[in-house]
DNA sequence: CCCTAGTAGACCGACGGTCGGTCTGCTATC
DNA sequence: GATAGCAGACCGACCGTCGGTCTACTAGGG
């Protein structure tokens, strides 16, 4: 009846085909949205069909969960060799980790400014939501025992070690819209605008948590000089 | 061919049938869900047509919009009193409304525990976010100005009133999931436990503010003496 | 040692059901 | 009779399902 359409068929190992779809669902995520990116628009990029999709995914959500689960995990394992080191003391540790953090920023700058923006709009709640909570699930266990050795030590004196480890990350989550708005800024031109909104954030940042650690201010390195400039011009 | 059915046509005045839509959204949003509950479910509880609900609103996530905005709006107009009394020094005024919060909260304690619990689900996002959306938008200068006023008034010594105001907000949000985790305590028959750990959390969080503000420890009032354990007992 | 029947599971794509949204036209009111 | 308010049939897009196909591998007979 119907014409039996053969087409060419490649296999490959599983670990790589569930990868292919991660790669696609999360370029076109991180550019469309999660809702308005269809299913069909990731198996149609990925070459493959809903059969397979569904045949490694549970459903769109799950592939969303799983891609969430990559992005952290990719995290810690990169921040791994920081956390270990037994030479640092916890201040140390913190801004090797914060150090850490702005180095991956630099080797995926490409791609950060679509993604902020993307992730930060109002029909992709969603995505944002998922990242938040599966970072938050790796990243506050390391910094609250950051700031528990630090407590240890005698360096940090925190009135709560787990709520000033939960503030420097919803503070770094609510930075991406100050993010955005001065990438905003330094594309229409007024990069030294950009460069001073940001800064002034993060100075206050950085207060914030010395005053909550307890430390001398200029003891938390946020910000390093030259970095916001070159990064925002680099964006623009 | 198919029998037209005449119905009954009440008129009312459209702020009315406005109102209607979104308190029967409301209703549902709260306890199915936003995508759970679909625009069909919302005009069967109003008993009214798909073309009255898209002669009201542009689209569903339109109603959810004008439902947010109608909330936020409400807090603003309960709290009104607190903000305008010249009376009030800048402490005074931020325990007010802290305790306004948690009058609100006595009131609609019913709801609440649906309320929380629903908003939290995972697939209930969009509707968590709108809500912190749109009671930041109101709620955050509202809070930066009482900062403000502590520092000009020599009561609060801040790094940054902003961040403060923010972190104020962020922090009420974030109690959120502990207020769940309580009261499924609190059900399970552990009203202690419960009392305990909502206790020790907000304990935390004045600690937090109380730190940032630069006043004495016990100045902020976050929790009231009885509070946490009547509300625990009334929701479970 | 090769050849082949048998099997697991990777992969296909038409189809179903649901849901947000549109459109035509009826109806009560002025 | 004109018009705003409203009814509900209808549309298209989407997610997810399902019967089935095709490839790679394995086991056992020649």
């Amino acid at each position: 009846m119907t014409a039996i359409k053969t087409t060419v068929r490649i296999k490959r190992a599983p670990a790589e085909r569930r990868a292919q779809f991660l790669d696609c669902a999360q370029a076109l995520f991180f550019t469309r949205g999660y809702d308005a990116a269809t299913v069909n628009d990731i198996i149609e990029r990925a070459g493959l069909s809903k059969g397979a999709f569904y045949h490694y995914f549970d459903s769109k959500e799950a592939l969303l969960d799983a891609l969430t689960e990559r992005v952290a995990a990719q995290i810690v394992a990169d921040a791994e060799a920081v956390l270990e080191d037994p030479a640092l003391d916890a201040l140390s540790r913190l801004n090797a980790f914060l150090e850490q953090g702005r180095q991956w920023k630099i080797e995926r700058a490409p791609a950060l400014k679509s993604a902020y923006t993307a992730v930060l709009r109002a029909d992709n709640v969603m995505l944002n939501q998922r990242l938040i909570d599966a970072t938050a699930r790796v990243v506050l266990p390391v910094l609250t025992d950051i700031v528990r050795e630090g407590v240890r030590e005698g360096l940090f004196h925190p009135p709560s070690p787990e709520m000033v480890a939960e503030i420097l990350l919803q503070m770094s989550h609510a930075r991406m819209s100050v993010a955005v708005e001065a990438m905003a800024r330094a594309a229409a031109g007024d990069l030294d605008g950009a460069v001073a909104l940001l800064e002034s954030r993060l100075a206050d940042e950085s207060a914030v948590v010395e005053r909550l650690l307890g430390v001398a201010p200029g003891s938390v390195r946020l910000v390093e000089p030259g970095f916001l400039r070159a990064m925002l011009a680099a964006l623009s």
